[in-house]
DNA sequence: TAAAAAAATGAATGATTATTCATATGAGAA
DNA sequence: TTCTCATATGAATAATCATTCATTTTTTTA
């Protein structure tokens, strides 16, 4: 038991997805989780110690696939200003794509320090990183500012594009594609930046 | 009872703003608040009809409060293109200033959409239009460029600056200083968007 | 096929806490 | 001082759920 391929792990990690999205972290009922996979409470507990660990095993699964699509896609672009328009573009696709993940990062991820003081999201600050590493190419490549600093340029930039997501995921209506929006804030961000 | 001058009203709220911050509104005990405001448990229900009214108010309250400094300081610059520079310098320095509200905000904000599904926050909705008004001006005396659109443009100057904030709020370590991090957050955005 | 091991079940447990309310306290009026 | 009303108290209530574990079902082994 617990293996991460095991078929009913897979399907606790999906069905409290949904259920995590629906009302957050605390409001969630372990009960709805084992209703919404089909199997019984007590099975629930085989496969994670406690109810955060369903949580955090579902942050882990979600960003290292969010992380190593993000890494890929990014990588067959060469130009580090096409990479930046990349990332919002793949970025707010993803979002798009992971409704339900989207609420639970957007919302989960600010609780976590609070109800896991000790979960510390490495794969998070690492996709952070990518953009930090973007930034760094670009700097050396003559095409940013030298004075651009990547910890707070990377900050930024992901804060306008979460921003932006929170919008979506919290209201119903969409009021501008996402293709405009990527567009956009990628380019403001690049023309603030670029040399 | 109940009135929002009220001594006992107004210990409430200070105390549940510490208490909050501390571990986030689920973890937080309606008894440490009051034990924390130097009352009984039963007082709160006094002046408050259940634990989220508290939340609810706490925000109200410290919104209001932000958004009328925020209007004041603004106004007293005339150029657009330096309110912006002021917005970040000002909210950054908010943020420092009160880090209990700020780690209130950053983590229960997410959260509120969750919880109390129908309560629209209308403060945090005028502060972004303030940045919004801020590009419609600039647009408008040809400062900044005509295809901006102020509705993401909002979003995306409020989301670098949040980002940089949550940084701040959840880490112990400071590595910006505030007046870097909000030059450098504002000088993006506004050669990104100048004409 | 039978025995043993592994997985799964779900009713019962036990801990937690928001909220209530019968009682007490204090302040002003007469 | 005594009565009244408003305010405050905090022990008791009652509902909620995460978690456990004795029992059952399924799978594997021999």
């Amino acid at each position: 038991m617990g293996q991460k391929n095991n078929n009913k792990y897979r399907k606790i990690i999906s069905a409290a997805t949904k259920v995590f999205a629906k009302n957050g972290y605390y409001k969630a009922k372990v009960s709805e989780i084992a209703k919404k996979a089909g199997i019984a409470d007590g099975t629930i507990y085989l496969y994670f110690k406690h109810k955060d660990d369903i949580l955090i095993a579902l942050f882990e699964e979600k960003m290292k696939e969010v992380l190593d699509n993000m890494k890929k896609q990014i990588s067959l672009e060469s130009d580090p200003l096409k990479k930046i328009q990349r990332f919002a573009l793949i970025h707010l696709k993803l979002i798009e794509d992971n409704k339900d993940m989207a609420e639970i990062i957007q919302v989960e991820l600010r609780q976590s320090s609070k109800f896991m003081k000790n979960y510390h999201n490495e794969k998070f600050v690492q996709y952070l990183d990518l953009i930090g590493d973007i930034i760094q190419e670009g700097k050396e490549k003559g095409l940013i500012r030298k004075d651009i600093i990547p910890g707070i340029g990377k900050r930024a930039f992901f804060g306008a594009l979460d921003e932006m997501s929170r919008f979506w995921v919290l209201s119903k209506r969409r009021k501008y594609d996402i293709e405009t929006a990527a567009k956009h804030i990628s380019n403001y961000f690049i023309d603030g930046i670029k040399s």
